[in-house]
DNA sequence: TACACTGAGTTGTCAGACAACTTGACCGGA
DNA sequence: TCCGGTCAAGTTGTCTGACAACTCAGTGTA
């Protein structure tokens, strides 16, 4: 298992502890403060934030604070998907576009009704490329009193997170909203066969 | 676009050419190296490998080095999105459960045609769930080459990641075919965890 | 040969300091 | 009063240097 109790592991547990006590929007004690109260240095500290950054549960404003974007537990897993292949991407250098895409206004299932408990659903779904080959296949599913079609249509440009984010729309901090789908072909097989040879 | 031009968000994107270059299995220097390279300190440098790490790019072990695990190029989106979600969750001390399911063989859709080269499309659906409430709701769609419903049902566990890797399709490894679909909880973290540390 | 040990190299953590930034309070003049 | 500039406190961002913990290969010795 974990080699050592890594005082890293420990100390990422108990800022996820204290995450999971906070709602969005919320603000966390100072990082002088917060390294004190968990009895670590300010860096070491830091460094665990910066991970729960990366997951984009929380946000680090300089001169002002940190925030809580949203807390552990409700999870937008699509969403999430395409920032990550956009930032990934961009990194490498890859040219990422998005190939035909369709937006609609579809009656819920059954089983997203139980879920959302909406009626109507916003629909997306977009073929991401890369280098002109098609990499993934993303579907979202939105209630419609978080985006609405026209909305949407006005200015897309992929990401349905951007556009959230653009609006810095307020209901998302709060709302329960389960957003899903998810897809893509993956190379995902492929990454682990490499690695699995590799190191053996 | 951004916000300002942090220093950190430059070092970033070197570090993520850097990493584009390398294979994986590669080691990098080491970090008093790199943050001279980079003009950076060591403490800026260590945050923004965190950032790499937490998105499973690299690995870092005490008083060995820092190594390439799998490159960016590889965009296993949805598997990694699931990683997210079990460790989140287990991290605050949920439970993790797979809700209902449903697998069908379903026609594919003419943009999934394009794509797939298919006519039939093996479908399957489930709903996540953390402490009771369902937090996810992944729709997965694989051609049926890759697997069969039979095959699926026979033993499924709410990973297909497992599934294919259980198998060791070979197909999975040289086709160029786009094959996607993914989702699960994951259980990749696990797989990572073999190839990680423990000198098998 | 077998084995304990040492030493160089690496990541992990620490402490303190200063820089950059944001915000609200304060104060002077129109 | 109102407006605008200034300032100080508080926060995150970065730097520096050091030491701790760990790994590994090489060395010397029994």
């Amino acid at each position: 298992m974990s080699h050592q109790t890594q005082l890293s592991q420990r100390l990422h547990r108990q800022l996820g502890d204290l995450l999971s006590e906070l709602s969005p929007g919320d603000r966390l004690p100072s990082e002088p403060k917060l390294s004190k109260a968990f009895g670590v240095s300010r860096a070491t500290l830091r460094e665990a934030m910066r991970t729960f950054e990366t997951q984009g549960l929380i946000q680090r404003r300089q001169g002002v604070g940190t925030f809580v974007v949203h807390p552990p537990g409700v999870m937008d897993a699509g969403l999430e998907v395409l920032e990550s292949i956009e930032t990934l991407a961009e990194r490498i250098g890859l040219e990422v576009s998005m190939g035909a895409y369709e937006v609609e206004v579809r009656p819920a299932t059954a089983s997203q009704l139980s879920l959302l408990k909406e009626p109507e659903l916003l629909y997306v779904s977009r073929v991401i490329e890369a280098e002109g080959r098609p990499v993934a296949f993303l579907e979202d599913t939105l209630p419609l009193s978080v985006l609405s079609k026209e909305e949407l249509l006005a200015d897309f440009t992929g990401s349905v997170l951007d556009f959230l984010l653009k609006r810095g729309d307020p209901s998302l901090a709060t709302s329960e909203t389960e957003i899903q789908a998810v897809a893509t072909e993956t190379h995902i097989a492929r990454a682990l066969h490499i690695q699995r040879g590799d190191v053996v």
